[in-house]
DNA sequence: CGAAGTTTTGAGGACCTTCAAAAGTTGTGG
DNA sequence: CCACAACTTTTGAAGGTCCTCAAAACTTCG
């Protein structure tokens, strides 16, 4: 891995310019944010809820997730954020996190003053725009996700999240949308989709059996894309891939 | 009722403003939007899922949902939206819905062209940002529903639902927070909190039981609150309630 | 090569669902 | 104002899905 110490937002601009364009000065001037390059190991604490938010961090390299815990000891994870993601756009309006965010593999972010998010928003409309497209996004897919636990059965809701890191990691260039490495524990997994660790895997086991997917170390193929599709009921159109924004 | 047919958003900017702080100008513009006004009765879609998104809407009287279908007939509300609400902001920039939105009650609704909205915005960087905003506080919502229906057992989800609907109503004058009308059958209930209609029967019956709540007609008590708080594990911090913006 | 973590298996039980019907409520028209 | 229909809430009972606990097999890593 080079040892480039220099924060390069070029990733996250690409998927801002996914949905909205942006002229070159807003390109430009987002490129230019006073980012900090921070490298974390796996399984490490960014952010805790309640605590004061003052960076934002945009995703370079690895997986982070967010979630919300319960006094019992319940966690829930409410989404997972790949290169590219800028995740907690919104800590720039918000004063305390309602939620925590950490790695589940080594990751790279480059994190970003808050306050310097909300002044380039405020210089250029055009990015304000973005950013709040971007949170949008996010929107759809708690909005997705909050479907999936209350509405599928467990099968169900293990084969839709798999298809959502297949479709997510191909936008991104890092699956061919069939092949992808699971880089979460089972038990992470469980606290994804809000079951218990062993009725993932057992729910796992239960689509291997029906051919509808194989595994091997950490990765996952599906094997049977239309039946996947099907037995999850997965309708892409809540990640608002590109071509879907509506420029004025 | 009075007859007024000229669409007011005063409530709605009333909302925005109790995060962003907006100038005269952006207020005035904002209220000039050519909204339309809309009755509908109780039990109308608005939006159906797949249809093209034309118009946002806010709410001036009523209750709306937003929800989500399954293809086995599954259905999950993912939101509901008092007066004062700016329900869907986000379609003003996505091309197709991804959700419905119905009615639950008589309701009274200004629509607006998206493409209005976008043009404020576009004008106006403080609208933008607290467009921006409320996009951000809605996806806080829905962070926190998705635990409730993942991670929470059946008597927890219900009171949580509960106590969000008190606190929610309290912040629009509709509430003394202990006191409301629950305006949705126990039906449309269960969709929301991902239970069966039996089963949220029970589990309200059972909060009646240890005296944390009284019902009569379509109104709730909540009769101890701190048994209730204590019981959904209720921390209202992601409902971003007014000061908790960090004005730039 | 041993230690720690992860996946897998088994068994018993809790929680919640489904189905079905009764009781209660609301709304409508005569 | 009553009667009837439609809807909503409540009750009961049986059963399935998913959970918990516990231990074994397998992997990964130092």
């Amino acid at each position: 891995m080079p040892q480039a110490t220099i924060p390069d937002l070029s990733k996250n601009l690409a998927k801002l310019m996914r949905r909205a364009p942006l002229s070159e000065e807003a390109q430009q001037a987002f490129l230019e944010l006073p980012a900090k390059r921070e490298v974390f190991a796996a399984y490490r604490d960014i952010i805790r809820e309640g605590e004061p938010t003052c960076r934002c961090c945009f995703v370079e390299e690895g997986l982070v997730s967010r979630y919300k815990l319960l006094r019992n000891g319940g966690r829930q994870i409410v989404s997972f954020h790949i290169p590219g993601d800028l995740v907690d756009l919104q800590s720039s309006l918000v004063k305390v996190s309602d939620h925590g965010i950490r790695t589940h593999t080594a990751t790279v972010l480059h994190t970003v003053a808050c306050q310097d998010v909300l002044a380039l928003a405020e210089k250029f409309p055009e990015l304000a725009l973005a950013f709040w497209f971007e949170t949008l996004a996010d929107g759809a897919i708690f909005r997705e996700w909050t479907l999936n636990v209350g509405r599928r059965g467990a099968r169900e809701r293990t084969a839709h999240l798999l298809l959502e890191f297949a479709y997510r990691l191909k936008q991104v260039g890092l699956s061919d949308g069939r092949e992808f490495e699971l880089l979460v524990t089972q038990a992470d997994f469980a606290d994804a989709v809000g079951l218990s660790p062993v009725h993932v895997n057992r729910s796992l086991q239960s689509l291997r059996q029906d051919a509808l997917i194989r595994t091997f170390k950490k990765t996952v193929v599906i094997e049977d894309m239309a039946g996947m599709i099907r037995e999850a009921d997965f309708r892409p159109g809540y990640l608002h891939p590109e071509g879907q924004s509506a420029a004025a």
